[in-house]
DNA sequence: GTCTATGTTTGCGG
DNA sequence: TCCGCAAACATAGA
């Protein structure tokens, strides 16, 4: 669930915690394939007693730099969050990797579904370095996003899906993408005609803009949904247009919202105002 | 009991 | 090589 919008969010929210220059002085794993690398035994040894020295994002990636000049990179996959509580405050049932601070504060990994993943690395880029583009970054140029479209065949809907295409991007983002630039789901890349490929990748940089505006998107009570620092809540469901509101009018057109299955996917789209043909 | 889920990776077959 | 598909991860909620 948390795209580049909702993980551009959690890092606001470590910035403004005040944790710049605090100590890590214990780790205590729970579950130990939330650690993806290195081993648990090494993990744990060479995380404590490192200082937080800034936080980043890089995709679907929050990127923490330490002192020493490693990294810990975090992936929510669907239903990670980070808490950041007392210590004595008890642990509960989905916290998975709990790191203490020097000011009896802790950052707790909590997912119940056990998806996200936990890297310590010498180089992030061991990590990231197959990411696509950073949709908000100077480099996602019309001209580059146009040149490469056109290489590939793929429907584009899995394709900006795709991670090594465009980082960041997932299934919430990309519905409302989809429609705000009228384009059917299951175009192929190679089929948009250039005032197609403008569109999107306007559509694309504003959805994403007013997510994060937005503090993110948190469907659903929050439990299982999105939520960023301690469980708050953003707002951006209240922004969407298509995603997860199909049997409902389209808001350009009154026609009613379908949802259809894309590579796996669950896929909502208006057929009126995004068709299939050309 | 059934079905679905917002992410990513892997392996298979065409 | 490209592409679509299915499964795996593991759990909660409807």
């Amino acid at each position: 669930m948390p795209e580049l919008p909702e993980v551009q969010t959690v890092v606001a929210e470590l910035q403004e915690a005040r944790l710049l220059g605090r100590r890590i002085t214990d780790v205590k794993i729970r579950w130990q394939k939330i650690v993806a690398t290195p081993q648990v035994d090494k993990f744990r040894r060479d995380l404590t007693g490192q200082t937080l020295a800034d936080f980043t994002r890089r995709g679907k990636f929050i990127m923490i730099k330490l002192q020493s000049g490693k990294w810990l990179l975090i992936h929510l996959r669907m239903t990670g969050q980070l808490l950041i509580l007392p210590a004595n405050r008890p642990v509960t049932k989905h916290e998975h990797v709990i790191l203490r601070f020097d000011d009896r504060r802790t950052l707790r990994y909590h997912d119940p579904r056990k998806f996200g993943r936990l890297y310590l690395v010498d180089e992030p880029e061991q990590i990231i370095s197959n990411l696509g583009w950073e949709p908000l970054d100077r480099a996602f140029t019309l001209k580059a996003f146009s040149a490469k479209l056109s290489r590939f065949k793929r429907q584009i809907k899995p394709l900006l899906l795709d991670q090594t295409f465009i980082a960041g991007l997932g299934n919430i983002y990309v519905d409302e993408a989809l429609f705000e630039a009228y384009l059917h789901p299951l175009r192929s890349a190679n089929s948009l005609k250039p005032p197609e490929i403008a569109a999107l990748h306007r559509a694309i940089r504003r959805v994403l803009r007013k997510g994060i505006q937005n503090r993110g998107t948190s469907l659903g009570n929050g439990k299982a949904n999105f939520a960023s620092i301690n469980r708050r809540r953003g707002r951006n469901q209240e922004s969407l247009k298509v995603f997860q509101r199909q049997g409902q009018a389209c808001p350009r057109c009154g026609t009613v919202i379908r949802r259809i299955a894309v590579g796996q996917r669950s896929t909502h789209f208006c057929p009126h105002c995004q068709r299939q043909n050309r």
